[in-house]
DNA sequence: TGGGTGACCATAG
DNA sequence: ACTATGGCCACCC
C-alpha cells in the first residue's frame, strides 16, 4: 500500500537525484507545491533513515549549499564523506562549485 | 481535537 | 553587508 504522505514524496524526489548532484530543501519543496515549506523536506529527511529503500539525504543540502544536516547523520562527517567519494568538493561545510552540481527538479523533471 | 515541532527560506531593519 | 524574525505546512502525541 503505497502512502499518499508529503514524505514519501519527498523520498521519492530525492532518489531520483542523479550521482554527482546535488539539491536544496527550498526546491523540492516548491516542486512539491509545499511553497516555502522547506522545512517539512528536512524534517522528512530525518525520518528518511527510517524508511526504506535509504533515501540519499547527503545529496540534500540547504539553499547555500550548506551540509545543514550533516549533524544528523550517523557521523557528522559521514555526509560530507558521501559527498567527497560521488565527487564533490567540500569546503568548509559548503560545497565548492554547489551552482554547477545543483539538481533542479523543477529543471530536470521539468514539472 | 489541538498544539508543538522541524536538517529552511525570504524579507526587513 | 550582516543579523534578526516570521511564515510555512505536514506529522506526532
Amino acid at each position: 500500500m503505497e502512502k499518499h504522505s508529503f514524505f514519501n514524496n519527498v523520498y521519492d524526489v530525492v532518489r531520483l537525484i542523479p550521482k554527482g548532484k546535488v539539491t536544496s530543501y527550498g526546491a523540492i519543496a516548491h516542486y512539491l507545491g509545499s511553497g516555502r515549506s522547506a522545512r517539512l523536506v528536512g524534517w522528512a529527511m530525518n525520518a528518511s533513515f527510517n524508511i526504506l529503500p535509504l533515501v540519499p539525504a547527503h545529496r540534500v543540502v540547504n539553499r547555500n549549499g550548506m551540509l545543514s544536516g550533516k549533524n544528523h547523520f550517523e557521523s557528522p562527517t559521514e555526509m560530507q564523506e558521501l559527498l567527497e567519494a560521488e565527487g564533490h568538493k567540500i569546503e568548509d561545510d559548503t560545497i565548492v562549485n554547489f551552482k554547477k552540481v545543483y539538481w533542479d527538479p523543477r529543471v530536470e523533471l521539468e514539472m
